[in-house]
DNA sequence: ACCTCAGCCAATGCCGGTCT
DNA sequence: AGACCGGCATTGGCTGAGGT
């Protein structure tokens, strides 16, 4: 019989022989000498953690004490979704109880560390406002604190949290991004995540309360650092000098700038020039759609040629904050893009204070900057109420049965707006959610499809998709955030993705072209179209 | 008869992009 | 800021081919 080898290290199959059953009992009581012996074969002269099968865990010991393997997956070479189980399985067997770990973390299903209760999503919201990540230097210490009440509130709220994970002893797996499952910089001052050290996180509807795996040092860090990759900020030298002109400060945390000129730094906008080179390879292939783009691509043509009701398909876009889903404006075009709402909204005072209820200033920064936004439009009517959009919808034939296309990766447009109304009593005016479809997430595949040579992709993003694709001296490039114009022009891709579905023999001659001019534009006119021409068609001049 | 390895697939988690 | 999605990498389970 051979020598039975690979079996301490990898037993992944008993066999079913009473010979092998034999030899298996033998090493599974055999003396720690022999087990050493094998080891000493397989692993180098040395003995491998007893959990390498379980949590891949490559750590090699001199003997049988495993503390050194404690602080081997501290931290330092296990991958994120192992290393936590790994010293749940140590903690668990050395100091005798149960622990229960963050599930995420863990990678398996602990019962442990779990709060059943059914809280609706932005029940924490309110209940926690003070809560914000930042990037902001000035604003860190506050951050920190922040996080230590919120965690606070929510321990006194559920402290059966404080006994599922407060004595875990995890540690921080430092501020830098994991590189190829290593942690590349140690947590510098080597801190255990708990309840006085990390944010807690509140996830899946308030179900599940987890811990990170950075503690709020680290994790600002972590969270800068990506900013600055980002940014293309990070600086290249550890002891850098700013690079800013006549500038021989030296350089903020990781980056190229000292703290002065990173604070005065605005950013560089996403420029749809950088991306020209990529227009002719996503235009060059024939685009995929699944069945339900089709099905909008049938209805569109057959509302175009007036056999369906013009009522059956809206593009739809809101200006809204997310948060509360209060709705500032709203943008809807037909299948011929002509526009058919293009309103600023009123709520009822009853229903702005329930949105208003439990917020702060901070909190409500949001609204305010979306406000002050949409107030810069011209819509048709300065306000309307829930009433009157209900009773234009009507007139204007929509009803449950209208489909709708958004430039957007969920249906949310379509629910808020929904919701608005119905809270203001207005029912059956708009379908529900399976009627609309989010169309970016449909155009980004296809543009997945074709890179650059360079491996880039064109982004998603209206602001910049729609003027690669439509010129840059189309009537609404540029005028991002208006809800009519960012409908209408949801409204435009969706005619170019139906024509780049077709093949390229099956195309009109010139039918990109004649899309990105508007009626009565001459090749041979060089100025910019002005967003006159627009609101022109809209049935009004602008003011 | 068993082990190792490669290939496939589904599940999982991180990350970047996008929206408001 | 926060939610969400797709892309990508990783992991683990399973299966079959080939080697011992």
């Amino acid at each position: 019989m051979s020598e039975p080898a690979t079996l301490v290290g990898c037993p992944t199959r008993l066999t079913t022989t009473l010979v092998l059953r034999q030899m298996w009992i033998t090493v599974i009581i055999s003396s720690q000498a022999e087990a050493s012996r094998h080891a000493n074969v397989s692993h180098h002269g040395k003995i491998p953690c007893r959990y390498r099968t379980e949590f891949s865990c490559e750590a090699l010991f001199e003997n049988t004490q495993e503390e050194g393997c404690m602080s081997t997956v501290m931290g330092h070479l296990l991958s994120i979704a192992a290393w936590p189980s790994h010293a749940r399985m140590h903690l668990a067997d050395d100091e005798g109880y149960d622990i229960a770990i963050d599930r995420n973390l863990a990678g398996g299903d602990i019962d442990g560390g779990m709060i059943q209760d059914d809280y609706p999503i932005n029940y924490f919201d309110s209940c926690f406002p003070l809560a914000k990540t930042t990037s902001d230097l000035e604003e860190i210490e506050a951050c920190k604190s922040s996080f230590q009440k919120r965690n606070q509130q929510l321990l006194r709220e559920f402290p059966q949290a404080r006994r599922d994970h407060e004595f875990v002893g995890l540690k921080c797996i430092g501020p830098s991004p994991i590189v190829n499952r290593i942690v590349t910089t140690v947590c510098p001052n080597g801190s255990t995540l708990d309840y006085t050290t990390a944010k807690i996180k509140v996830t899946g509807h308030g179900e599940c309360f987890k811990l990170p795996i950075r503690y709020f040092d680290c994790e600002v860090n972590y969270i800068f650092h990506r900013l600055l990759k980002k940014h293309k900020l990070l600086g290249k030298a550890k002891d850098q000098i700013c690079s800013g002109k006549n500038c021989f400060q030296p350089a903020c945390r990781q980056s190229q700038l000292c703290k002065d000129h990173l604070l005065a730094w605005r950013g560089s906008p996403m420029e749809f020039a950088d991306y020209t080179g990529l227009r002719a390879p996503a235009l060059a292939n024939t685009w995929v759609a699944d069945e339900s783009v089709r099905f909008v691509f049938d209805l569109l043509l057959s509302t175009q040629a007036g056999n369906t009701n013009g009522s059956d398909l809206r593009f739809l876009d809101l200006e809204f904050n997310p948060r509360t889903k209060r709705i500032f404006e709203i943008g809807m075009c037909d299948a011929k893009g002509d526009l058919t709402l293009d309103y600023r909204t009123r709520y009822q005072p009853e229903t702005l204070a329930i949105i208003n209820h439990g917020r702060d200033t901070k909190n409500t920064y949001m609204d305010h900057a979306i406000d002050r936004s949409t107030k810069g439009h011209h819509c048709v009517d300065s306000r309307m109420s829930a009433r009157q959009v209900a009773d234009r919808l009507r007139e204007q034939g929509v009803s449950p049965r209208t489909w709708f296309v958004t430039w957007h990766h969920t249906t949310l447009n379509l629910s808020a707006l929904r919701e608005w109304l119905e809270s203001e009593g207005e029912f059956d005016v708009l379908p529900d959610d399976g009627r609309c479809l989010p169309i970016m997430h449909h155009i980004r595949r296809n543009l997945k499809v074709a890179p650059g040579d360079d491996g880039r992709t064109v982004p998603a993003a209206l602001s910049v998709l729609f003027p690669l694709v439509m010129g840059s001296q189309h009537e609404l490039a540029g005028r991002n955030h208006h809800a009519a114009v960012d409908a209408h022009r949801t409204y435009h891709l969706t005619e170019v993705y139906l024509m780049q579905c077709r093949r390229p023999a099956d195309r009109p001659d010139g039918w990109l072209e004649s899309l990105q001019k508007p009626e009565g534009w001459t090749v041979g006119q060089q100025q910019r179209q002005t967003i006159k021409s627009f609101w022109k068609k809209a049935g009004r001049d602008e003011q």
